[in-house]
DNA sequence: AAAGCGCTTGGCTATTTTGCCAAATAAGCA
DNA sequence: TGCTTATTTGGCAAAATAGCCAAGCGCTTT
């Protein structure tokens, strides 16, 4: 019955955020640069309004940042960091197709 | 319409698996070293088919691995690397409680 | 072999999440 | 001002997840 603390609290709110295959899907494509939601709509090719939602989550997590610009709103990643984040993902448990590279320490 | 690639598959897998307040606590606490599920069941304090049904969650995304010794399963991480992810995780965006120490490099 | 202990599995309900449509809002343009 | 475009919000039904109880299974001990 331990009490969950406020950093572990934050951290799942992060990862539930990115523990979705759309969600991470965009994000992963935000690190090459900003877009808008109708260009993120296009990637993922769900609605505009359930593509809206999936960036709240995100943003409400701190893993993006927005900013409106005549009519769009540009997403951005909220920080640089999140390519090391992917690795340190990878390397909990190297997937498939990087086994065995070297690349997952792990496992 | 982008498909989703295994590797991100597998991410979301990792993600899934430790979005969740109860395997979270379960996974940073066996950062201490191995517990049998009876130890990890008082820890959580739900009941122990709920905790056997968390693990091998994590278990099924690569994050814990198990050991059945006499009576007793011992679960312990699959790898060593999570407490480096732990950090990648806070860097997203820091906690509220290690906000401004210095610790996450952005946002 | 029978009973006890630790864990897992099956099954069920309650809760949460997802994703669509429709409507509302905001900003540029005729 | 009114129209069009881009995005967000509300609301709902479908799907996924969570957690409890009960039953099953494998070891150990007697």
């Amino acid at each position: 019955m331990t009490a969950i603390s406020p950093t572990s609290q934050k951290r799942v709110a992060v990862l539930k955020a990115l523990a979705h295959p759309t969600r991470l899907l965009l994000t992963e494509r935000l690190m090459q640069g900003e877009l808008c939601v109708g260009e993120l709509r296009d990637l993922v090719g769900d609605d505009v309004s359930t593509v809206s939602k999936h960036l709240l989550i995100l943003r409400h997590a701190g893993v993006v940042a927005c900013q409106k610009r005549g009519l769009n709103v540009y997403y951005r990643l909220a920080c640089e960091c999140f390519s090391d984040f992917l690795q340190c993902v990878d390397q909990v448990c190297p997937p498939p197709a990087m086994a065995g590279s070297g690349a997952g320490v792990c496992c």
